[in-house]
DNA sequence: CCAAAAGTGTTACGTTTACACCCATGG
DNA sequence: CCATGGGTGTAAACGTAACACTTTTGG
């Protein structure tokens, strides 16, 4: 090995080979539900946050590193969902770099691992990486062309978040610890893309038993003060486990 | 590259490296849901059917690969579930084998993609691949220690199977073109490993809509002889789309 | 004091569950 | 001819959906 190899290790030799994750990583505010994007250097695209898997890590693993590099948060909602590895959706791969070995490295066939991720919106501190030049929110009615498949990872991202809304809370990542209940009624119709009826919402999110009303309710509001509640976080973690209804 | 490379071309060649696709494939008979598994040569345990995926195929087009070789079938439910990535599932990875560029192939820490498959039992041909001196179904109870984290992925994709059914129709592939109630009853018992009431179970099914009776009744049967029933394709197929039930 | 938003409750409806009766068949 | 399994129907229980009234607050 030539003395420049052991100054600068190669991607080819820290990483899988082909293999990528990339995240879709979802927070909620009040203008809606917003994804978390970069901009890619050189060109005009945006993209969703990726990166590689390791030679001693699982995928999991890099995800969450992924999502630490991108947001600054340690604790997020991380979902495995679907791997996209048609071999045509990195043929429009035509990375340039002044490092070679990058050049080469990003050039390869990928089959990527699509995660989805929720994560608190006014806690993330968005940071580009290394072939991005900026990284920030954007309201997912916005979006517009992505680089490569990215447009079809994030719409099937979508559609397995509204399936596991089904059987598993959300919620806890995507809201702050007090919430009122028309906050979360409003995660719930953006996500599900439906509005819903105000008082079956309530009964039923508080049937689930997931739910702690607090004594106090929300200031500086115009009309009627919504409560606050917060999750039980053992009873939330069950649910998440266990499912909530069943069809059988 | 030497005329030796050339006359035997690398498993590092013609696949990806450290990916493979590992498929559960399910099976049911008179006496339940079986599994397909592959005993390997120079050991006592078995494993999952599994491959790897070629430098210009998609994993789903790789697992479609395995299928057909394992089991003769073209056409066959392929279901992609989850991807099991640990570093440490490969670490008992101990092949040793005459053809040196193979043991070191099968070395290599891999990236497992899990797919499970549902197939006609009946229409079944199994067949062992290179590394493998049988391929034979197994009843899902009786199936023991498995290779490296195989036990893991067949619970795994158990699991994911039972869900998929809570919102999708099952069943087309696993039965043959004509079946009875009963018949169709006991697959859905055993998939989900509950009993349930013959009477409602019918009405159910009959109300999804994808059924069609047949003016014929089963022959040579013992008692009260049921109707044979068989799937509407295009209504079938409809319900894979775009679901059964819905929860809000 | 009124429009807008939130708290709470009730009724109607549909779906699921539980269960009963009759029919057909082979041993 | 009867035990076993299959076809069909109905009533009760449950959960969901639709909807009304009252309370609170800022403008």
């Amino acid at each position: 090995m030539s003395p420049t190899e052991l100054a600068a290790p190669s991607f080819f030799t820290e990483y899988l080979p082909h293999v990528s994750v990339d995240c879709v990583v979802f927070g909620f505010d009040a203008k809606g539900l917003q994804v978390l994007l970069l901009k890619m250097k050189h060109c005009d695209d945006w993209a969703l946050p990726g990166g590689f898997v390791r030679q001693q890590e699982g995928v999991e693993s890099a995800a969450t590193r992924v999502l630490q590099e991108r947001t600054g948060l340690e604790q997020v909602f991380l979902q495995q969902f679907r791997v996209f590895s048609e071999p045509r959706r990195s043929a429009a791969n035509k990375w340039t770099s002044e490092n070679e070995d990058l050049q080469a490295w990003l050039n390869q066939r990928f089959i990527t691992i699509g995660f989805y991720a929720l994560v608190p919106f006014e806690k993330v501190a968005p940071q580009p990486d290394s072939i991005s030049d900026a990284c920030s929110w954007w309201n997912l009615a916005d979006v517009g062309k992505l680089m490569l498949d990215h447009n079809a990872i994030l719409h099937s991202a979508l559609e397995a978040l509204r399936l596991q809304m089904r059987y598993q809370p959300i919620g806890y990542n995507l809201l702050p610890e007090k919430f009122t209940m028309p906050e979360l009624q409003k995660l719930y119709e953006t996500v599900l893309g439906q509005t819903l009826d105000r008082r079956n919402f309530q009964r039923r999110m508080l049937d689930f038993g997931l739910l702690e009303k607090l004594p106090e309710r929300k200031t500086g509001v115009a009309h009627k003060a919504p409560f606050y509640y917060r999750f039980n976080k053992t009873q939330y973690d069950k649910a998440l486990e266990e499912g909530l209804a069943g069809g059988w």
